[in-house]
RNA sequence: GUGGGUAUAGCUCAGUUGGUUAGAGCGCCAGAUUGUGGCUCUGGAGGCCGUGGGUUCGAGUCCCACUAUCCACCCCA
């Protein structure tokens, strides 16, 4: 008979949640998405799978690799990897239908065949937030999508994080100006400064061909320091004479100029030089988000401008700018830090009512209801049990309180309140519970 | 894709240079206590020691393969 038994587990990869941490999970999913309307944006759901034609348009690289890609019949389909590719083709599709501006957020779960590891996932929830215009879009938007992360984090109770911001156009300026062709390569691996500090970064730019003089201009570059007016100042004395250059520049003024005026503390944000994450379709503003006491959890929130998301479907021209929260891993990793003490009960039940034997649970369910009604989640313990394990399953899903069901209540048309912290009880009316409760 | 660890009860783990019938804590179930929980005490269920092969009188322990899983690199959220 054991045999036939299957093992009951997940595939790697794929995370789960015991109640209690589903909860809040939920809550913070919640947080996210109270955030994002508060600030206009509109909800899409778009499917789970897309045609893979669809999902691989772009070609190469590691998206070709990871992704979950099956046929049903004839249909070549795949899972979506991200959320913005699908935005890209809702867009192009719905176009017509759309008012620019669009400003859309997606929380959903994507997929990707990576190999497993802490901290990452094969499934994991995404929390976008997105401004995509028509022709063209304001870079005030970039500081706004700035704006955005500041008041996620902050609404869901961090004080401490920094979101740093660079432009692409300032390093692909600068980058041309040198020479340099591999910029892909060497963007990465500036990226990896904090990682593996200023010497691992010399070592790999030389591995990777670059003249010593480039390697020395690129070591200044970002050894650029100073609050972000002196960093500004500074990029602007290395006189680039690159027009892309300039841009950026000009860009990165506006973003940093609006992102006060939206009211973001200036500890919250910073220019750093070095940030390159999003290699694949960022062409402007870029953003990194770091917990200051955490530096090792990484980044939680990035994303960027790009300068016509919808290329692959469209001949419309649609720039953007947006931000992704990998929900999934910031989850993991803040419970992990130990960031997240739960002290959320394990239902949202706030009154578990006992009937003392089956003649009662008329009663029983007619207080429930009136709990109901006045908005106190309740529910009835209709299992047959003695007393102490009822109680202990109020105890197990920390209910704060018990109702008990017997004679002498229904007699009296009234109910033997208890609160589970305290230990007392009284016999009370409905009312009197609703009071108590509420 | 490359490299390295780990695999024993539902969970976290112990298990001596290879030696009888494989252990603890937590959790679960029951009783002490039939209208009152958490604490305590007592008892109980639960293991092909990842799978297959090898060495040996004898393997949870040593060797090999496979599988699973974790970590690092790559890349990313």
């Amino acid at each position: 008979m054991s045999k036939d038994i299957v093992k009951p587990s997940t595939l790697p990869g794929f995370l789960e949640l015991l109640p209690q941490d589903q909860i809040l999970f939920n809550e913070i999913k919640d947080s996210i998405r109270n955030t994002y309307e508060k600030h206009g944006f509109i909800p899409i759901d778009t499917p789970l799978i897309e045609k893979s034609e669809i999902l691989l348009a772009k070609g190469g690289g590691e998206t070709e690799k990871q992704i979950y890609r099956f046929t049903k019949g004839d249909t070549d389909m795949a899972l979506r990897f991200d959320l913005t590719v699908p935005l890209a083709r809702y867009v192009a599709q719905h176009f017509s239908e759309l008012t620019f501006p669009f400003r859309r957020y997606h929380i959903g779960k994507v997929y990707r065949g990576e190999k497993s590891q802490r901290g990452r996932f094969r499934e994991f929830y995404q929390c976008d937030v997105d401004i995509i215009g028509n022709g063209k879009l304001n870079v005030i938007y970039d500081a706004e999508i700035l704006s955005i992360i500041y008041y996620t984090f902050k609404n869901l109770g961090f004080e401490n994080f920094t979101i740093k911001i660079n432009n692409r156009k300032i390093l692909n300026g600068f980058f041309s100006s040198l020479g340099i062709t591999n910029s892909v390569e060497v963007l990465r691996t500036i990226d990896k400064l904090e990682k593996i500090g200023e010497k691992g970064v010399i070592d790999e730019l030389i591995n990777l061909g670059l003249s010593r003089d480039a390697v020395t201009k690129i070591l200044k570059f970002i050894q650029i320091r100073g609050n972000d007016e002196e960093k500004l100042q500074s990029l602007k004395s290395l006189n680039i004479e690159s027009q892309i250059f300039q841009e950026g520049i000009k860009e990165l003024i506006t973003v940093t100029n609006y992102t006060k005026i939206f009211g973001v503390p200036e500890k919250n944000y910073t220019i750093d030089l070095t940030i390159a994450r999003g290699l694949d379709y960022y062409t402007g503003t870029v953003y990194e988000t770091f917990l200051d006491d955490y530096p090792e959890i990484g980044s939680v929130c990035s994303g960027g401008r790009y300068e016509n998301l919808a290329e692959y479907y469209t001949t419309q021209k649609l720039p953007g700018v947006g931000v992704s929260i990998g929900l999934t891993r910031l989850f993991y990793q803040l419970k992990e830090a130990g960031l997240l003490e739960n002290d959320t009960p394990s239902t949202f039940t706030k009154v578990l009512i006992i009937p003392m034997d089956e003649s009662f649970n008329g009663y029983a369910i007619k207080i429930a209801n009136t709990l109901r009604e006045n908005n106190i989640i309740s529910e009835v313990y209709f299992e047959d049990a003695k007393i102490g394990k009822k109680l202990n399953y109020a105890n197990n899903l920390n209910i704060p309180y018990t109702i008990f069901i017997g004679e002498e209540e229904v007699k009296n048309q009234m109910v033997s309140l208890k609160n589970m912290k305290t230990g007392s009880q009284e016999l009370v009316t409905i009312d009197d519970v609703i009071k108590t409760v509420k």
